[in-house]
DNA sequence: CGACGGGACGC
DNA sequence: CGACGGGACGC
């Protein structure tokens, strides 16, 4: 049997939190064995011991494991790495989180929310972008925030950055230089260690005494659905509701999962998986809408959802570079949430339904179904014809009035023409060089997405 | 003077 | 669902 190392006579349980959170919480089949771990996990570091908990009568595995690392940064790639990955062939994908340290007495996960945001001290006169430049090599950042003087607006030398996988923190921790005091950033909201008094937390040597468990208020802006416990988002990063999403994953997606699962939603433009630094399809994934409503309701749906069971997708809005500050932008986001506030949910439970059921407002409906394109006028009806789109229907063909709202928008539509008893038509314009996307990207997309038409 | 060490997010 | 062992050091 493996075992971790003897090599103090103290108890060795104080080893088993050093450094904090480099070793992993695995839940696996329970045929699963010690060298089975052992094998499948070195590959990410420095393995100082790996333990199968068996029951102590009949000796038999209860199926949870767990697997020291020399480093956090370690523990971590292995979890991206291996969460949802299945160790021998018939057995269940494993599940790997990273330890609750022994001290702590609460059995939640420990989720990427509470490892993926770093605290730094910096220099006073270090501007946001300075924070990201400086913190950018270890991976890729989500969003910086300096603390600032709220009256003054002078910062405080105190920044957070936020990376997408729990990973580039640890190793941001582990290598920058020491004068930042990089530490992993306590969560936001909820009171800071409310009952972890023994001794030091798993965080390393915060004492930072009280600092504000006074918010037990609902940091959500608005009733949301439950995705179980899934962690609070942050609204109030530097990017608020955008057409962008960002899908953060540990478990391997491809791009076709990826482009599946998000155009369930209507309105997708452009889905790209992000490669990671190593070329593999990891990590997350850049998703844009054509509007604030399709986005607003993919990251309802999609933030915290099971895919694959086990996994738990994270979404989240990403600055998409348009201004929403004008009157008008505004106007648009604060629509679309009361729209998705006052609309049915569908609740969570009912076993996360994926239809792409879409309730809400009439409004709405034809803000999603249709992509974004304003109408143009009709050319005349007797008009000759310069150029033809052959659309095939997949179901069905869609009613000719829907047709021509949409397919006038990117030309000047003379008619639909539908062929009787089939399942393709044609759209008749009277200029060449209909424009179907304006995004190049996106062009490969579309026979995918002719039934959302 | 200058080294040291400190540390928390607008609701 | 899925959370914490067995064995015995060295001055």
């Amino acid at each position: 049997m493996e075992e971790f190392p003897t090599n103090t006579n103290t108890k060795q349980t104080e080893n088993l939190d050093e450094p904090p959170n480099s070793r992993l919480f695995v839940v696996t089949s329970r045929s699963i064995t010690e060298d089975e771990l052992r094998e499948s996990f070195s590959v990410y570091g420095d393995i100082h011991g790996v333990w199968v908990v068996k029951d102590k009568q009949t000796k038999e595995s209860k199926g949870i494991a767990y697997v020291k690392f020399a480093k956090s940064s370690q523990a971590c790639l292995a979890m991206e790495e291996m969460h949802g990955r299945v160790l021998v062939e018939g057995t269940k994908p494993v599940k790997v989180f990273i330890a609750q340290s022994r001290s702590s007495t609460r059995h939640r996960d420990v989720e990427d929310e509470e490892l993926t945001r770093i605290f730094v001290m910096i220099p006073k006169s270090f501007s946001e972008e300075d924070l990201k430049d400086t913190f950018k090599e270890y991976g890729d950042i989500e969003y910086c925030v300096i603390i600032k003087n709220k009256s003054t607006g002078e910062s405080k030398g105190l920044g957070y950055v936020r990376y997408y996988k729990p990973s580039q923190a640890a190793i941001a921790i582990e290598n920058c230089d020491k004068t930042y005091r990089a530490i992993l950033a306590e969560p936001r909201t909820k009171a800071p260690v409310t009952e972890d008094y023994s001794g030091g937390t798993s965080r390393g040597d915060y004492s930072g005494g009280g600092g504000g468990g006074s918010d037990s208020s609902n940091q959500y802006a608005f009733p949301m659905a439950d995705h179980g416990n899934y962690p609070a988002i942050d609204y109030r990063s530097s990017v608020d509701f955008t057409c962008c999403l960002m899908m953060s994953t540990r478990a391997a997606l491809s791009q076709e999962q990826v482009f599946a699962l998000f155009d369930l939603i209507p309105g997708m433009e452009y889905c790209e998986l992000q490669r990671d630094a190593y070329g593999m399809n990891k990590g997350h994934a850049l998703i844009r809408y054509a509007n604030l409503g399709s986005s607003f309701y993919a990251r309802e749906k999609l933030n915290g959802f099971e895919y694959p069971p086990g996994n738990r997708l994270s979404v989240n809005f990403v600055d998409d570079g348009e201004d929403r500050s004008s009157p008008v932008g505004r106007m648009a986001v604060q629509f679309v949430t009361t729209q998705m506030m006052s609309a049915p949910w569908n609740g969570p439970s009912s076993s996360q339904s994926m239809k792409p059921s879409f309730p809400i407002s009439p409004m709405l409906r034809i803000q999603t179904d249709v992509n974004l394109p304003p109408l143009k006028k009709l050319a005349p009806p007797d008009s000759k014809a310069k150029e033809r789109l052959f659309v095939v229907f997949s179901p069905s063909p869609l009613p000719p009035d829907v047709l021509e709202d949409v397919f006038c928008r990117y030309g000047s539509l003379i008619e639909v023409h539908l062929v009787p008893g089939r399942k393709v038509g044609y759209m008749k314009y009277s200029e060449k060089q209909v424009r179907l996307w304006t995004e190049g990207g996106a062009c490969k997309q579309q026979k995918n997405r002719r039934h959302w038409v």
